[in-house]
DNA sequence: TTAATATAACTAATGTTATTAGTTTTTGTC
DNA sequence: GACAAAAACTAATAACATTAGTTATATTAA
């Protein structure tokens, strides 16, 4: 039998490794179990089947990317933080496709740890925009602007949603640029 | 036996029909075999299996939308016209959220049937903002923003992403009013 | 009107996946 | 060294997609 000597973190390790390299559709038990040189029914001991393993995949998603925009934004503010943050944000959908697309697709966020996983990533955002004195409502307005920005473009350049052949970094920035001067010229001073 | 008298077209909206109500991941053979009163094997008359079924679902979604973004976009110009879009293409991921899901997740825009499809939609937004008088170039860009805008806030919106009650007509309209002021801003003039 | 053909349904069978139940073996602990 | 817990296993079941082969119903042609 010769044990396999894996933990949780084996598993997920490989798991987000399938789903980067192969494609989320490519996650399956079977698929993780050969990977890991197990039979898929093995897992069970490490992981609540299917259902839970993609769970787990979404707390991972959630945790990575916050750790991934802390990092981006330390030692900046304002403007200089949303383009730091921006940018991170896309690049991390890049580095990850399969984790990213796990945890849009099987987040459920009506689950207490997932709710407070993606919390997470919304305080830090609260954290960055802090030095442009928003009240509150408007932060989370701000917010909600950013990362549908930063999400759509992101997943649609994955999907190849982009045909047109002109640079992307250009529109990405033109995007943000346009955003910025937005919320300047709209939030006066 | 007694035929059903089925064709392309039933078997399409019965799709379309579980994708919305149900969700896409309900979309199955047996789920629409039954729906359609027959036995899934007979659905290969229909349709091409499941890869089959969901691109045709993927053409439908981006012809759908077509016509949507279309008729929202008659009889207004400039920023009047680019708000009733946005509206519009939040309004059709509501109305329609697993036909729209079922077009970021299957489809294959290698596939020239596809491009053609979601070219279209290009298309017309170029066609849109036409009177802004942009280089083509820039057009492309300011595309690929609203894209961004318009699929990441629908998108987030549609999977439960935006957690904190607070209205969300108000940030939509409050990132359409940054965006296009960024623009105006940026464009001079 | 009838004969021939094409079409649309069917049943049966296969392979893949997830999952559960029950078993064995290893590992770690007293 | 004995015992308990953990991690692997095999076997079996159910759901799904798909293929092959069959039958009945439409449709078309003579």
């Amino acid at each position: 039998m010769a044990r396999a000597g894996l933990d949780q973190q084996a598993v997920l390790a490989a798991a987000a490794e399938i789903a980067d390299t192969k494609g989320v559709e490519e996650l399956t038990l079977s698929t993780l179990a050969q990977k890991l040189g197990i039979r898929p029914p093995s897992l069970y001991n490490h992981v609540h089947g299917l259902p839970g393993l993609r769970r787990q995949l979404v707390l991972y998603a959630y945790a990575k990317l916050k750790e991934t925009l802390t990092q981006a934004a330390v030692g900046k503010a304002k403007d200089e933080a949303v383009r730091s943050l921006a940018e991170a944000y896309r690049a991390y959908v890049h580095r990850h496709p399969g984790v990213y697309e796990a945890s849009e697709r099987y987040a459920d966020l009506t689950d207490p740890e997932v709710q407070r996983a993606a919390g997470e990533v919304v305080d830090l955002l609260i954290q960055v925009l802090e030095p442009y004195g928003l009240e509150h409502e408007e932060a989370i307005h701000v917010i909600r602007g950013f990362r549908s920005m930063a999400h759509g473009f992101a997943t649609i350049e994955r999907s190849g949603g982009f045909g047109i052949p002109l640079d992307l970094d250009v529109s990405y920035r033109k995007l943000l640029d346009a955003y910025l001067a937005g919320l300047r010229a709209l939030y006066a001073k």
